[in-house]
DNA sequence: CAGCGGTGTTGCACTGTCTGCAACATTCAT
DNA sequence: ATGAATGTTGCAGACAGTGCAACACCGCTG
C-alpha cells in the first residue's frame, strides 16, 4: 500500500538470508543504488539494520529487542508459563505453547528437560502446521469457511509416512479434533516423536493458544504418552481459567 | 532520511509498549489517521504488525522469525555455542555470550544450568552496559576517542553500591580491563551476583564478542568464582582460535 | 428506534518527498 | 599509476504520500 515502506521492509527478509552489500540490495529490490542507500540508512537509524565492518548490511540489534518486547506482551504466555513448568516437572517431557496468527502457527514458549540450550532455536519459528498437534487444535477452532480456505492454501509436505497427505484428510482430522477437544501427532513430523495437545480457551470459549507434551518413542511409547492426556488437559484448563479471569490468581497482600 | 519509512518504523517501538488502536498510533506519530492506516497496512502486509480481535494493532509474528534468522546468521554465536555448553557442563554456572553494536551490548547466547526456561527472557535484551563484565571488555576495545564518546553519553544508574558511578570511573575501569585482558562484575548489577568475563578476538586481534560466567554469592564466593578465570580465558581463546580460522575444525570426511 | 459519538475506511486534489540520474569520492587490485 | 568496483552526494522532475472531507460502521443512550 505504501511503496517506499514496502520496499524498505522487503529489505529485512532479504538480509535475514545473510549479509548483503548496497549493490545486491538495490538489485534485488529493483531500484537504483541511491534509493536503496536511503532506505538502508533509514532502517539503520532505527537500529533494524546494522553495518558490519566490511560495509555489508546485516539485520540489527533492535530487532531482537522488539521481538523480545512483543513476546513479553503476550499475556497468555505469561500466565501459562508457570503451569508449563509445573507440568514439565511432573512428567519430565518437553512442553510447548503455541498460537495461531495469519496462516501460521508458532511456538511462543517451550520447556525442555534435557537440552535446555536448543530452546530458542524453535521459539518464534513457524510450526509444521499440517501435522503438529497444537496446530490442529488452533486451526480446528477457526470458523468453517476460514478453516477450509486455510487448508486449501497449505502445502502438505510428507515428513513421514504418517504425515497428513492433503487438504481433505486434514479437514477430516480437524473435524475429529474439534469434537474430541484434544489432538495428537503420532510420528507425523518426525518418525520417532509423539505429541499430545490440549487447547487453551479465552472467556468466550474460543481457542487462544494450545499446549502440548512431546516425547520420543525411545523414552515412552505413544500409548504411554497418551496416559498423560488427562494431566495435559487439566493443565490447559487451569491456564484457560486463569486467562479468562475465571480463576483469579491470588496476589500476595 | 526517508520520511515515510521513518514514520512507519517509529510505529514498531510504539507498539512494543503494548497494543494500540489507529487513533493512538496516528496521534503519537503526529499524522492524520488515514496516513497511519496506510503505514499500518504496509507493516501488516509484511507481517510485522498484527491486528488482534479487538481491532487493535500488535507487533506481529514475522518479527520473531526475522530476529531468529538474524540470530542464526551470527557466526560467532554458532562457533561459540558448543564451547559455552562445555564450560557450563564443567562448572555448572550460567554462561553468557555478548556482542557490542551501536552503543549497546547485548547477549546473543546464554546457557543456564538451573532455570533453563528463563533463558530467552534475556537474550536480545540490552545489557547493563556500565557494570556488566562483558560490556567492559567490549567497550575497552573501542578506539580511545570512541570509547570516550560512548562513556560520556551513557547513564550511570546506581543498581547497587558497587555500580560504576560515572564516566570517569568507567573509563578508568576500562583502561584496567584493557590491560589485564579480562573483566569482572562483583555485585555491580545485582548485589549478590558476580561475573568473570573474557574476550573473544577475531583474526585481527579486535574483540568481536565477550563471554562470562555468572553465579550468585550463595553458591560460590567471588573469590571462588575467580578461580574459574583461567578456564574462562581458555574457553574464550579456543573460540577466538576457531573464529579467526587459526584452529580449523575438523569436519568428518 | 432514532440519534449520537466514536471508530475505521475510501477517493481525491495537491504538494512535498522520493526517485533515478550523473558526477564525484573512495577503496582496492593490478 | 591506472582502472574497476563500490559507496555517496545534489538536483530537477515526477509520482507517491499526505491530509481533508465525506462515508460507513459499530455500540450507546435517551
Amino acid at each position: 500500500m505504501s511503496q517506499t515502506v514496502d520496499r524498505a521492509l522487503s529489505i529485512l527478509p532479504l538480509l535475514a538470508e545473510g549479509p548483503a552489500d548496497l549493490g545486491q540490495v538495490a538489485d534485488r529490490l529493483g531500484v537504483h543504488k541511491s534509493t536503496a542507500l536511503r532506505l538502508l540508512r533509514t532502517l539503520h537509524e532505527h537500529g533494524l539494520v546494522y553495518r558490519q565492518s566490511d560495509q555489508r548490511y546485516r539485520l540489527g540489534a533492535r530487532l531482537f529487542a522488539l521481538a523480545q518486547e512483543a513476546m513479553e506482551n503476550l499475556d497468555v504466555r505469561e500466565i501459562a508459563h508457570p503451569h508449563l513448568v509445573r507440568l514439565n516437572e511432573s512428567c519430565g517431557h518437553t512442553v510447548h505453547l503455541a498460537v495461531y496468527e495469519e496462516n501460521e502457527v508458532l511456538y511462543i514458549d517451550k520447556v525442555e528437560s534435557r537440552y535446555p540450550v536448543r530452546m530458542y532455536s524453535r521459539i518464534g519459528k513457524p510450526v509444521a502446521i499440517t501435522v503438529a498437534a497444537v496446530a490442529k487444535l488452533l486451526l480446528a477452532d477457526l470458523p468453517e469457511h476460514e478453516r477450509r480456505a486455510v487448508a486449501e492454501k497449505l502445502d502438505y509436505p510428507t515428513y513421514t509416512a504418517r504425515s497428513t497427505p492433503n487438504a481433505g484428510a486434514f479437514l477430516r482430522e480437524l473435524e475429529k479434533v474439534r469434537e474430541q477437544g484434544w489432538a495428537t501427532d503420532l510420528g507425523g513430523h518426525e518418525e520417532s516423536i509423539n505429541c499430545v495437545a490440549a487447547p487453551i480457551r479465552g472467556a468466550d470459549g474460543r481457542v487462544v493458544a494450545a499446549m502440548s507434551v512431546s516425547a520420543p518413542n525411545v523414552v515412552v511409547t505413544a500409548d504411554e504418552l497418551l496416559t498423560l492426556l488427562p494431566l495435559v488437559r487439566r493443565t490447559a484448563d487451569a491456564i484457560s481459567g486463569e486467562y479468562s479471569g475465571r480463576t483469579p490468581v491470588n496476589y500476595p497482600a
